[in-house]
DNA sequence: TATAAAATATACCAAACGGTATATTATTTT
DNA sequence: AAAATAATATACCGTTTGGTATATTTTATA
């Protein structure tokens, strides 16, 4: 690895969780030099503009955020152990989830869908690769027999998204673990009642 | 009502929107003169200063949809029926929430957490008024013996509220009402499974 | 209708913005 | 070790930012 890698990788590491706190188009280079401590020279030698490096930053916190999911996931054996880290990942991490500004795809979906447009595909496509690990944990149920031969497991996998992300939104508006709890209790009753093999 | 009351009310009106579609801290002052076709002059005559302003914007915005979902709720008779005139009210109005930015409370909440901090108290007051008409249904409907006695229907209506967010920020991140519907359809089942009386 | 007061417009300000040309320093290559 | 190259720092640029002092216009009062 080059110099030129480290450092642009020193940047985007160092840059994320600015850009997850105060929103993309709400940092500013001189956020950016400041928590590096490198000059505007160094950081336009490293990424052509602002958005560029806002990009970088994006995908490197949602892949952080996904392979830390992935790696729940694979630590237990059975698709409902594996469905159950799932739902726990985010009450688990919670602390440090918080400390780093949040769920990013949560933040960057809301900014980007007006404020921060060169955002939309990379946010669109960091959904469906959530969508996608979950879904593939379902289908591995299903072809498992341990959950139910009808589910329609995108439509699942994405309903899991959708009550996370609801959970996140209100934990964080009253700075509060109860309803991220309130979201898990209904994702295991979920599990119970529409995805387990009766 | 004084002149410079329908001055103000109209700025807030016009410039509500635009808040929520580009953000709070995103949205200029020059923004707002072209989209009211008045001076600075005129709106810091009318208001101290730019957070000031976005803050009864959010207001508006957060008490228009509010209504809009009372009004719902009071167009129909039974308990039931207003627990579904809530399920689908966003989904009946996906076209007008979308084209005025999405729903304001997500859209806020997100950006209060850190880039607004002056938000946070209205937004999160936003969000337990939301909470609170749709548990006040519930527990009319729990004293009305059509909903299950045993249901917690504070934590009830904060889940339907995170589910419907999820859909919300799905619908928005997709640019399709599928996830919506999605949303909508796990509602039901709650409904029919959690909530009504067996 | 003259005058006072309120509301709006104009013209300006310092600070912060993203970005760049150029100088300087590190690092390779020869 | 000298030369070439790559990486970083410095100093600057035009533009936009939120905000204000002052002038002008509109509205209400006498």
């Amino acid at each position: 690895m080059a110099k030129s890698d480290n450092t642009r990788l020193f940047i985007i590491e160092t840059t994320a969780p600015l850009f997850n706190v105060y929103g993309y188009a709400n940092t500013s280079l001189a956020d950016i030099t400041a928590a590096t401590a490198l000059s505007k020279g160094s950081i336009y030698g490293n990424f052509t503009n602002k958005d560029e490096l806002a990009e970088a930053a994006f995908s490197y916190s949602a892949k952080q955020q996904n392979t830390a999911l992935k790696e729940a996931i694979e630590s237990v054996k059975t698709p409902l152990d594996k469905l159950n880290a799932i739902v726990t990942f985010f009450a688990s991490n919670w602390a440090a989830i918080k400390k780093t500004g949040g769920c990013p795809l949560l933040n960057a979906a809301v900014e980007a869908d007006d404020a921060a447009e060169y955002l939309k595909k990379t946010v669109k496509d960091s959904f469906t690769s959530w969508i996608n690990t979950i879904a593939s944990v379902l289908d591995a149920g299903v072809k498992a027999k341990t959950f139910s031969k009808d589910l329609d497991t995108k439509q699942t996998a994405a309903l899991f998204v959708m009550i996370i992300e609801g959970g996140v939104l209100l934990a964080k508006t009253y700075n509060s673990n109860k309803h991220m709890q309130t979201a898990i209790d209904q994702l295991n009753h979920i599990i119970k009642s529409q995805i387990l093999k009766k």
